[in-house]
DNA sequence: TAGTTACGGGATCGAAG
DNA sequence: TTCGATCCCGTAA
């Protein structure tokens, strides 16, 4: 029977049926979910005509099964090139590695069958198929020979939401499940009176076969949690090798599969037919969402503002193991608890609403990290083959360089009335108005007469790109998104439409050429200077400015009102003058447009320490809106991490009384002396990251390793999981015996160092433009005792 | 299962004095 | 003991 329908792709691969290929999607439809197989398919990659005698006899010689065939394609060098085809990926991978080693180039070898596919259709997440309907030998339907086609669906995911609670070394207690209307827990033990939704099972044997059952029962489309893959699915599939249990939780019960990440140690992949598992961590990360810490604690407490409030590692594990055997109750409670946070934060933040949003722009899968190459690929690579080319291969050795954006040194000084002028996605509008492309560069190349000045001896065609029309329709549909006011999608679009500059600057991106990116940064550098030369012209002063952003001090009375009117009327005019400016020397239309974006009633640039030199990335200033006042830092100590929670809230505070013209002196020595007697001792610790294995620690040993070290050493000595050696957090503190742990803390605190370290440069960066002098202060101080 | 460069500041290390 | 180079981290854009 033929039937059609919409759906968006859960999960599509590649399976092989009597020595052939077939592209298998599973696809969420308004019916629920279908099974869809293509009609067969080949495999490719492309060599150069010229090789093409050299291929054959290699691959024949070698009883690789392939056919060739002439192609009206080229490379970017103008070579023609011809298609090699395969009706199994193995034999497309033997042949690759083969040629390689007979140093033949191969093109587009490491694009996998099932993305070409879908990319070459123009299907990017949802697709309109149709096929014929039929029941296979598993007794189940599906439909083959399926046609694809762009689509829109929209679609409305079954969400379960998964946890696991198990002791120190990993052997399971439970499983917790939940959605919006369901939720079962399965605990270990015998059972005991308690709600109906915790079911009891005898051991982690039965745990794992119900595990399994209850989710294929519940058959959800997407399975979420926190740290769910690396963590719960990684240990359950552990387990269930243990105990001989087939986790059979894909759909048509086929098996999950596991694949460990080729560099990272505690990194893997997990698939399953028909399903997806999205980790809430890396979805946040994906959707640019930033916590200090990403606990699932931290996270729910600043985005719900519920959870418990801090949680120490160490006692949660001994409670849930003390609960497990005392109060099996109150960790099946606690097991949902957790689920219940994942399904209220994904709801929150509509987390998955932009995932679906990424996969319609991009093609990426929904639980793709990352993957900007990769959606820069499947965007341009089927244009790029209607166009006559392919690909050029990636860089060897990553290339040339290319600098970054432009930032000026800067004027320090205490101001009143600085206004910040930024240029909307400067890359972005740079890439749109001089064509900035790989095609673009090749065709400008090969007919300069005509081409667009690019940097490096970059030349652009005027009339052949891709990439400028890409971010215009994407800009135009986040015009509309914001007009919508649907956030996820115009931060899906944002993201997207940013990082094609950071492709396209990347070694690893088979379009690469320094002639792109610097075409780019280059090209902001002229814009940011010349555009400072104007705003001086008009009669203010340029006092810094980085890659996109000016910013500009009035030196004068104003009302808030009247800076606003000049920002507003600069902005004007300075984009009247840049349209002016590319039509005559490019005769191009401009896309730039620098926008007033916030006027300082104060502003303080710092100086670099020690120096008279006014500092870059590092500002603060008071920002005057309509609901009031607000404090704003950039790169000072109150926005870092690493320093200690004395030294942001005397910073906060004192730029606060500075800042309203107030007498500080008080403030500095009474925070001195607060330090001094162990009123802030609770504001003392330092918290850091340990980026590398604790042992790649030996050119030089900073603080917070040294504190790691002895917090192992300690664990190690009292028997217990060490924590520190494969990357991680170390919260410390500074003692007359150096840096240590908190949670092995021994020694003294040394207050000298707080003083020293985290109040004195605070108050040295402000005080100066005030004419005071800590140490003048701090002195008097000591002329009183 | 490949987005970028520019920058500041603290601590440590090692050579010079 | 001093000081510059380097390592390391986190940040701006």
């Amino acid at each position: 029977m033929q039937v059609s329908s919409e759906g968006f792709i859960l999960t599509a691969r590649n399976i092989e049926r009597h020595g052939k290929t077939y592209i298998e999607c599973w696809f969420l439809t308004e019916n629920g979910v279908v099974k869809a197989i293509s009609n067969s398919q080949q495999g490719l990659f492309f060599i150069l005509q010229d090789d093409a005698a050299e291929v054959t006899r290699l691959l024949t010689k070698n009883s690789i099964e392939h056919r060739y065939s002439s192609l009206a394609l080229n490379t970017f060098e103008h070579q023609k090139v011809g298609g090699v085809y395969f009706d199994r990926n193995n034999s497309l991978y033997k042949a690759k590695t083969l040629l390689k080693q007979h140093q033949i180039s191969c093109f587009e070898d490491d694009v996998r069958l099932t993305e070409r596919y879908l990319m070459e259709r123009f299907v990017y997440g949802s697709a309109a198929f149709s096929g014929k309907q039929v029941v296979n030998q598993s007794k189940s339907s599906e439909v083959i020979d399926i046609q694809c086609k762009p689509s829109q669906f929209v679609p409305h995911f079954t969400l379960l939401s998964i946890d696991i609670e198990c002791s120190e070394q990993g052997e399971l207690f439970s499983i917790g499940l939940a959605s919006d209307t369901y939720k079962c827990v399965l605990m270990i033990g015998k059972s005991e009176a308690a709600e109906d939704w915790v079911v009891w099972v005898d051991n982690e044997k039965t745990l794992l076969q119900q595990f399994v059952i209850q989710v294929n029962r519940f058959d959800p489309d997407i399975i979420i949690g926190w740290n769910v893959v690396n963590f719960d699915f990684r240990l359950l599939i552990k387990r269930a090798a243990l105990h001989r249990v087939e986790l059979s939780l894909g759909r048509d019960n086929q098996a999950i599969s596991w694949r460990d990440a080729r560099n990272e140690v505690n990194q893997g992949f997990v698939s399953m037919p028909g399903r997806v598992v999205v980790d809430g961590i890396d979805a946040l990360k994906t959707a640019t969402y930033h916590f200090d810490s990403f606990s699932l604690e931290n996270v729910a407490q600043t985005l719900l503002g519920k959870g418990k409030k801090t949680e120490n590692v160490d006692d949660r594990l001994a409670q849930i193991e003390y609960d497990f055997k005392h109060n099996k109750v109150k960790l099946a409670e606690y097991n949902l608890q957790d689920c219940q946070l994942v399904l209220d934060i994904f709801a929150h933040t509509k987390v998955l609403d932009f995932l679906t949003l990424r996969s319609q722009l991009t093609g990426l899968e929904l639980d793709r990290m990352g993957g900007s190459v990769a959606a820069f690929i499947n965007l341009y690579l089927p244009k790029l083959h209607r166009a006559g080319y392919v690909s050029p291969n990636r860089p060897k050795d990553g290339g040339l360089a290319s600098p970054g954006g432009y930032v000026m040194s800067s004027k320090p000084g205490l101001y009143q009335h600085v206004l910040v002028l930024d240029f909307k996605s400067l890359y972005p509008s740079i890439i749109r108005t001089f064509k900035i492309d790989p095609l673009g560069l090749v065709e400008g190349l090969a007919s300069p007469d005509k081409a667009i000045e690019g940097y490096r001896g970059a030349k652009f065609s005027r009339d052949k790109h891709f990439l400028p029309e890409i971010i215009t329709s994407l800009w135009q549909q986040r015009d509309e998104a914001k007009k919508n006011q649907d956030a996820a999608r115009s931060q899906a679009i944002k993201i997207l439409m940013n990082s094609f500059y950071g492709v396209l600057g990347s070694g690893g991106c088979p379009f690469y050429d320094t002639r792109l990116a610097s075409s780019i940064t280059m090209r902001g550098h002229d814009i940011m200077q010349t555009t400072a030369k104007w705003i001086e012209q008009a009669g203010y002063e340029v006092i810094y400015g980085d890659t996109d952003s000016t910013f500009v001090w009035l030196n004068g009375e104003y009302s808030s009102q009247q800076a606003i009117q000049i920002g507003q009327s600069l902005a004007l005019e300075i984009n009247q003058k840049w349209q002016d400016n590319i039509q005559q020397t490019h005769q191009l239309d401009c896309d730039l447009e620098i926008e007033f974006e916030t006027h300082f009633s104060q502003f303080l640039m710092p100086t670099i320490r020690g120096s008279e030199l006014g500092s870059k990335k590092r500002y603060a200033g008071l920002k005057t809106n309509k609901d009031g006042e607000e404090l704003i830092f950039k790169g000072l100590e109150t926005v870092r991490s690493d320093w200690t929670q004395l030294a942001k809230g005397f910073q906060l505070k004192l730029y606060q009384m500075v800042f309203a013209g107030q007498n500080v002196q008080e403030y500095v020595l009474q925070t001195i002396q607060d330090t001094r007697s162990g009123k802030l001792d609770e504001q003392l610790v330092y918290r850091k990251r340990i980026r590398r294995r604790l042992d790649l620690y030996v050119k030089n040993v900073p603080p917070h390793v040294k504190a790691a070290r002895l917090a192992d050493q300690q664990n190690a000595a009292l028997g217990k999981t060490l924590k520190y050696q494969h990357k991680g957090w170390i919260s410390y503190v500074i003692t007359i015996n150096g840096p240590q742990p908190i949670e092995y803390l021994t020694s003294q605190i040394d207050y000298d160092h707080y003083v020293e370290k985290q109040v004195k440069p605070i108050a040295e960066g402000i005080l100066p433009f005030i004419d005071l002098s800590f140490e003048n202060m701090t002195s008097q101080q000591m002329g009183l005792f």
